[in-house]
Parts: structure tokens; sequence; C-alpha cells
DNA sequence: CTGAAAGCGCTTACAG
DNA sequence: CTGAAAGCGCTTACAG
């Protein structure tokens, strides 16, 4: 990279609304015109309770006539660490990500944080490294993990090395709860194997996601207990190992439609796998929910694009993401108050035209 | 934000592999042992020409010895600006927004930026403010502008007011050659009509998006012409205004499957809405592509689950967010040397199941 | 409760 | 081709 000439300070009258001026103040400029030193007004930015209230009222007048932010970047540099939250996550779930995304920001809004996203491949020989190049080049004020990256046990202790605050959102428990937003896919997937039970199924199958996701075996679990607690099974021949893709969905489907007893009802891992069920269904001249009932899960906007519209296991992937950026500045905050908020992310089932009784 | 005791900043031998060392060496570590001052170090970094090929190998020898990478807060506290690209978006498909934030990412990497994401709502009355606020504190290397915020002139002027530099991505040229990337949204309607006309159609109807979107016009005009070229027009009774959603989709093709004489097919300004054309044909007992053809835009991966598959003009989403990290990055360099690269963004129709001719 | 000095890790502006 | 000084806009550590 090479560097640059400086650009002019300037901003327009008609750009910035009002106060805008031909250089943004300094703590020096808030200073000189309170009359105190800056390490005062230092203070008042921080919030230390070391200040005189007058003085910190006077400090805060002028900021807030100046329209004075501090420079998180000369900030940074003094405190050792930026304003970023990274995002890191290797979901191939675009709907996922984009929602995930959107709930840290929900969560950071107007506290001078920002967004860094960096997608990654665990399989990759170079991700710690890079993970590790990110984090400590940008001296990440804390970062939130997604499923599958947040299920990495060596990605995690390396965080820790790094002393940088992290908050896990997974499909089970696997930190403190200070860092954990989990998202009970057992009981997700016990919803959907009632469902199923209360509309008189008894051959029922599986379609799982890869088996590095612990979501798939989470949503298996789940599934199967959800079926005893009904009186009935899962057995091992109604259970297929798919990737979490369409076109897994479609090979899983087929072989399961090609058996001498065929499941009535197919449960999958996630929606894009269900309509992979639904092409090879429709080639095999099955009829959903006539024949075979299907659910899903991610209740992603594809669900109700279907037809018939997918019955589907939803998630508050929003606030999750919100959540997870509420804890995670809590755990940087380090104020010891670990505050009580223990949100709940529970799944619940959007029951739509993919369900019915067997023939 | 409170103050953050001084974190330890040590590492353990486990996480990052060989060289970890104590404290992250800095310019002041490579000027001592290369037996250099600091602004010779700096030099090598910036790739100033003005060092001696020895003294230069010597300090990059160090450099890389020790691992040593330039903390970017510190160099962009002295540069006034950061190393982070922006993303500003307010466009609702996910796997447009995922797309495009990959492509920036490939396109930087080992450049030492970062993408930092702003999603944001031009309807809110806060928007220029809220963007300015973003660019400003965060002293933006430069900024990826894609559909419709690219289109806002206003926020345009601000950038250029701010003197951030600025990538627009865009159906239309809308400034200069360095700043956009033109995906020439008239030209893939143009093969939508096309194919149609081909197949024999001559009751052609256009849902189009939401008239915010320059897309709209210009797909609607792309198409028309297409038509023309093959002889045909685009009547005005078969132009519908649609909103880039579902349940808009559904709405305006209902009312044209109401028509006395109903259109033989149906180009959509995006896939949401030719997911509304299935369902409208579906419930009105009109069958795809048989008594209807029906071509989407945008090729998203629901083009392909659809059934019929859904003919849909492809763009190479990912590309154009890396062309447009590319020129930024020229852009930004101000080298003077605009490089002749002119990637070309051209739109292909991606032929499937939901057109065929008409009975 | 408040401040002067030194420092975070780089770069610019100026000399030589 | 190279360097000593000053500075980017903040904070820490130390005094008072």
């Amino acid at each position: 990279m090479n560097s640059k000439p400086l650009r002019s300070q300037t901003a327009s009258d008609s750009a910035g609304g009002n106060a805008t001026v031909r250089r943004r103040a300094t703590i020096n400029d808030i200073a000189r015109l309170a009359g105190v030193s800056k390490k005062t007004v230092s203070r008042v930015i921080n919030r230390s309770p070391f200040v005189k209230v007058e003085t910190r009222d006077k400090v805060n007048a002028i900021i807030k006539e100046l329209g004075y932010r501090p420079d998180p970047q000369a900030r940074g540099l003094a405190f050792r660490r930026s304003f970023l939250i990274g995002m890191i996550y290797d979901n191939p779930n675009p709907q996922y990500v984009v929602n995930v995304q959107q709930g840290i920001l929900d969560a950071v809004r107007d506290s001078g944080l920002e967004l860094v996203v960096h997608p990654c491949n665990r399989a990759d020989p170079g991700f710690l490294d890079q993970v590790q190049t990110f984090v400590e080049q940008l001296k990440l004020f804390g970062v939130v993990l997604t499923p599958s990256v947040s299920e990495d046990d060596e990605l995690v202790a390396m965080l820790r090395d790094l002393d940088c605050p992290y908050v896990r959102v997974a499909s089970v428990s696997l930190d403190e709860a200070e860092r954990m937003i989990v998202t009970h896919d057992a009981a997700g997937a016990a919803e959907a194997a009632r469902h199923l039970a209360d509309l008189g199924h008894r051959h029922v199958a599986f379609i799982s996601g890869l088996p590095s996701f612990r979501s798939s075996h989470e949503r298996r679990r789940g599934f199967a207990e959800g079926l005893e607690e009904c009186g009935l099974s899962l057995e091992d021949r109604y259970v297929v190992e798919g990737a979490y893709t369409y076109d897994s969905g479609v090979a899983c489907a087929r072989q399961l439609l090609a058996m001498d007893t065929p499941p009535t009802a197919i449960f999958t891992g996630n929606d894009e796998m269900a309509a992979g069920v639904y092409t090879a269904a429709r080639d095999a001249g099955v009829s959903i929910p006539g024949d075979l009932s299907v659910i899903g899960y991610d209740d992603s906007p594809m669900a109700a694009r279907l037809w018939p519209p997918l019955t589907s296991v939803r998630l508050p992937i929003r606030d999750m993401g919100r959540f997870a950026a509420e804890k995670l500045i809590e755990l940087a905050s380090a104020e010891g108050n670990r505050s009580a908020s223990q949100p709940d992310v529970r799944p619940g089932l959007a029951v739509r035209e993919s369900t019915a009784g067997p023939r």
C-alpha cells in the first residue's frame, strides 16, 4: 500500500446540515473552550465518576455545542484496542448471515461500535492464522461466532489466548453462559417430531446435515427424543446423512422413497434439503402432503415460496445476533456486574401445508 | 462507553504457531535491529522509491523475521484515514448482499484492508447524517455503494464533500467510468425479450420493481427495446408496477391473468416476483410453461428450486463486488495511473424450464 | 476532584 | 538516500 497525500478536511455547508466546520473539533478544542485539561475532558468522555458535576456539565455542553465525537482511531491507539466487532462465520446460508449482521448492528446502534465481517472456511489450512491476523491487526473489541466456527475449540482457545472477548451462537451450550447464545435445536426438532406424531405418522425419517455441524446431531437427537415421547422411535434405516445442500436433499430423499416401506414423513436438517425432497418426490410421483409430509428447519423465505408451502422450524435469527452483541458488550465492558439478562432463544414450528395425516 | 483496563499482551505458544512473542514488534524494534531510523522503516513499509536497495532488503528481512505488521490504527491516525472499506447498501436481497461482500473481500485479500458493513434505509430521515457519521468517524478508506443507495445523488454529493472515495454499482452509468460498475440491466432484459420472441410469444407482459430503483426502469426499457428489435412491442396494458417482493408478484400476476387477453409470457423485475407469478398461476389453474412462460431476474438460488425451474437473467454479483473494490483501491491509491482494466459485467440468460412456445 | 508529562505506533514536514 | 523533531488525538501513570 502506498502513502497518500493528506486530504483537505473541508466539509460543505450543504452536506452536513448545520454545524459543519472546517475541521472537526478535537479533545484539545473542548479542553480549551471548557477551561479544563484534556485529561478532564477524557474523564467526561469515559464517564469517570471522579469529575465534579458542574465540570462535567460544562464539558458536556461544549461537546454538544461543537458536535464533538472522540476519534475512535486515537482512542483505540491509546486503549490498545479498537471499537470494531468482528463477525466470524462459515454458515453458507446468506439469509442467516445477513440477519445475524443486522441483529449485531441493532445492538450496537449509537454505541460507536461498528461491524467488520470475516467469512472463513475451517477446511482452509490457513484458517486459524487468518483469524488470528484479523483479530490482532484490528485489535477487535470482540467477536461473534456463529455455527460451525462457533463450535471450533481450537479457534476459541486461540481467542482466549489473544484475550479477545467472544460470544458463541450454537445449538447447545458449549461455554460459560455469558459467552453463549443457545438456539436449543433439540427442542425445535422435538416440536417437529410431536407435530408428525400428532398427525398420526408412524414411519418417519430424518435427513441430517453435515456431521461436522453440531446442529446435525442436536436436531437428530431432539427429533428422536420427541418421537419417543409420543411412543414412536426413529429407526436407523430411516436416518440418512445429507450435507445441508439442495442436491444432498434430492439424493437422500430418493434413497428413502425407494425403500420397501418408504416413510410417510421426512424431517430435514434445513430448508434447502427440504426443497430437495420436494424435487425427489415430484420425480417419484409422490404427492406432498398427500403421500408424504415434509418439515424443514430454518423457516427461510424460501419455505413459504415452495409448493405446497413448507412447514419449518423457525429461529429468531436477527434477535440471536442482537443478543450475542449485547452479551459481547457486557463481557468487554467487564464492569463485573453481569446483568441478569438471559434472553432466551426458543425455536418454534411454522406450520404450513406440507404436513398432513398419512393416507 | 467506559474505560477498560489494559489487557495483557501475552500470546501462548500453542496458538500462533512458531514466532509468537510476548509483545508484537513495533516500528521501533525493526529500526533498532536494522540499524536505521524508524522513518526509513516507514519508507520501506510504504514502498517509497527513495531507499537504497540494500537498506530496503535488510529492513524487509528483519520485518519478515519478526513477522512484523504495521499497526493499522497507528498508521491510520498518522495518515488521517483508516484501512477500512465501507459497504453501504439497502438492497433487500440477502444473497445479493452476501455475494457483494464476498467479492469485496476477494479483492482486498492480503491488502490489509477490511470490510465494514452499513445497511441503511433511504426513507429514514436520519439516513444521510448516519452515513456521514459512519464515514467520518471511521475515516473510511472508501466505500462501495450498491443499488439503490448507489443511485442517490445527495449521498454521492456528500461523499465528495467528505472527500471519501467511492465506487457505485448501478444498472446504468451515473458517474465517471473509474467510479462505476455498470450492470447493463437493459441488455439483460433485452435478452429475455429476444428469448420470448424467438419462442413465438406475441403477448408479453412486464412486472416492474419499485420505481425508486433505477433497475426497474432499465429493465423495462431494455425489455421493450428487445421486443422492438424482434418486431414486437411492450404494450402499456401489459406493464404492471410491482415492488420487488413476492406478494407484489402475486398481486400483479393475478391482475395480468385476469385480463380478457392475458399475456402468454411474463418477465419480472426479479426472481422474488417471479415466484409470486408461480403462485398466482397455480391459483388460476394456469400451467407453466404450457399456458404461461415466466422469466425472472437475478438467477438467485431459488430460481433453480422452483418448479418448473425458472429461466432467469444472471448477474455475476460476486465479481461485481470484487471489481468495485478493485476500482476503489485504484481510486484511493491515486497513483494517477488509472489502469486500463475496465472489467465488464454482462448479464446472461440462464434458460431453464419455465419458458416454452405459446399454445 | 484535577492536571502536566509521557506514551500508544505510526507519519509528515523539514533538513541535510 | 537518510534522520531528528514534531505531531496525529487520544489515554495511562503519576502527582497533587
